[in-house]
DNA sequence: GAGTGGTCTAGACCACGGT
DNA sequence: CCGTGGTCTAGACCACTCT
């Protein structure tokens, strides 16, 4: 069977329009740059508005477009790369990207976290909430688990919630020298308090990044960090990725 | 699942539609049963087909619902985790998991990828596509660029294409012992063929692997993978990575 | 042929951002 | 306030699969 389909096939419109407008926003637009309105699109290419909303949904899911109710619709910047499975706990800043720690509380996990944690189903755990932020934009929410095991020494005396309460735990299980392993990519969609953490509407694709971090042989933490499935391109390994355009990108001047 | 009310909050209808199939699914249905077809969902919610569908569709991106056109809907088994990263030029079939060859062809690769490749841009290489089963499913399709530094012992004597002449370009890659670093991961939707190969429609929601192989120093090859995003979880590392389930599933008897 | 999900239309109103 | 994208409706027809 060769790649060539010269078929009958109805191709279907929204795909079709997918298409044009992939060629346009590589040789007309610059990033940045404003698209006519989506009333204005569809009266433009003949199809309606529910058409035309399909193809641009496509093309916000490549990372090609950026859509915001009550501002519009541009053309938006290629996709960050973001390490994963370096120096997560880096603490320091470094390059513009950097944890920060939003919260903490001390609660009972769900139970398929329980099981991964190795704890009792009625056990609470340390639940660290902390964001990513990289070059100004949030980029990741994550929610760390922390067996009360896995950070003894840690006492009562510091604040009982909040970010310096998420500061210290963490601080905590540094000292332990966790290190990830067991890591695991999938894709889902932002519930309400991540889409509110990302910047994004609910149900928006995110890609869920699942960490078990170990320390001296035991299940340390877990973490789920859910980030930005429209701007960011995870990159594993030591060096920082390969980067695949689709086009030589014209710069906004 | 009974006919719910839907009050009139700020909450959009297919948000709430969406939390209430996902508690029927989790109390009511088991994996592989078939839902009810749109129209009579629709119904019985009191919606329009295109709201129920809305909800619908986030379903399945989260890898809780299949659908398949002409023949219903039905609970999606959870997601199967996919080794990525680890031996992936593997060739004897492990554990229901296995690469197979399709083709190969020596032509002229994308300008990006010969960027990444560090080859001149009019420079043809080879392409190897290969899929990659597991337990019967084809969950990936790839598109491997080899340049012909990366074979130079590779001779013509072969057959110029099919899965024959992919091996003996695999054969010989592996014989450099190229290792992969420098791996990507990002959403990304199904071309044609790739939604051919997938078993999927195009535009199905799919995670793009880009992994860079080094041997010897240099760029001895790239690889471009798409996976199911929807049947899929990868899993990295040495270990099987995390599973983090929604609910303790019940088992269809 | 019957039944399913996939595409498409032409409207309407709502929520939000900037003025 | 206006203009934007987001949600929703009630239809219609098409492509596909199974029997």
């Amino acid at each position: 069977m060769g790649t060539t389909q010269l078929q009958t096939v109805p191709e279907p419109k929204y795909w079709h329009l997918k298409t044009v407008l992939t060629e346009a926003l590589d040789s007309e637009f610059t990033v940045g740059e404003i698209l006519p309105n989506e009333r204005e699109l569809a009266a433009r290419f003949g199809v309606a508005r529910a058409t035309l909303r399909q193809a641009l949904e496509q093309l916000e899911l490549e990372g090609r477009l950026q859509r915001r109710r009550g501002v519009g619709t541009t053309v938006a910047p290629p996709r960050m790369g973001v390490a994963v499975g370096t120096e997560e706990h880096a603490w320091p800043s470094v390059g513009g990207d950097a944890w920060e720690p939003a919260d903490c509380e001390f609660a009972v996990p769900p139970a398929a976290v329980a099981d991964a944690l190795e704890t009792g189903h009625g056990e609470a755990v340390h639940i660290v909430r902390r964001t990513r932020v990289n070059n100004g934009q949030t980029v990741a929410a994550e929610l760390l688990y922390i067996p009360q095991a896995s950070v003894p020494e840690l006492t009562g005396i510091d604040a009982p919630s909040g970010p310096a309460r998420a500061r210290a735990v963490l601080r905590e299980l540094q000292r332990r020298e966790a290190t990830g392993q067991d890591r695991a990519v999938e894709l889902g969609s932002a519930g309400a308090d991540d889409a509110k953490a990302l910047d994004r509407l609910p149900g928006a694709p995110v890609l869920v990044v699942t960490t078990r971090y170990f320390a001296e042989g035991r299940t340390a933490a877990l973490s789920v960090a859910t980030y930005r499935a429209d701007t960011c391109r995870l990159t594993f390994g030591d060096a920082g990725g390969v980067e695949i355009h689709h086009t030589p990108e014209r710069r906004a001047s």
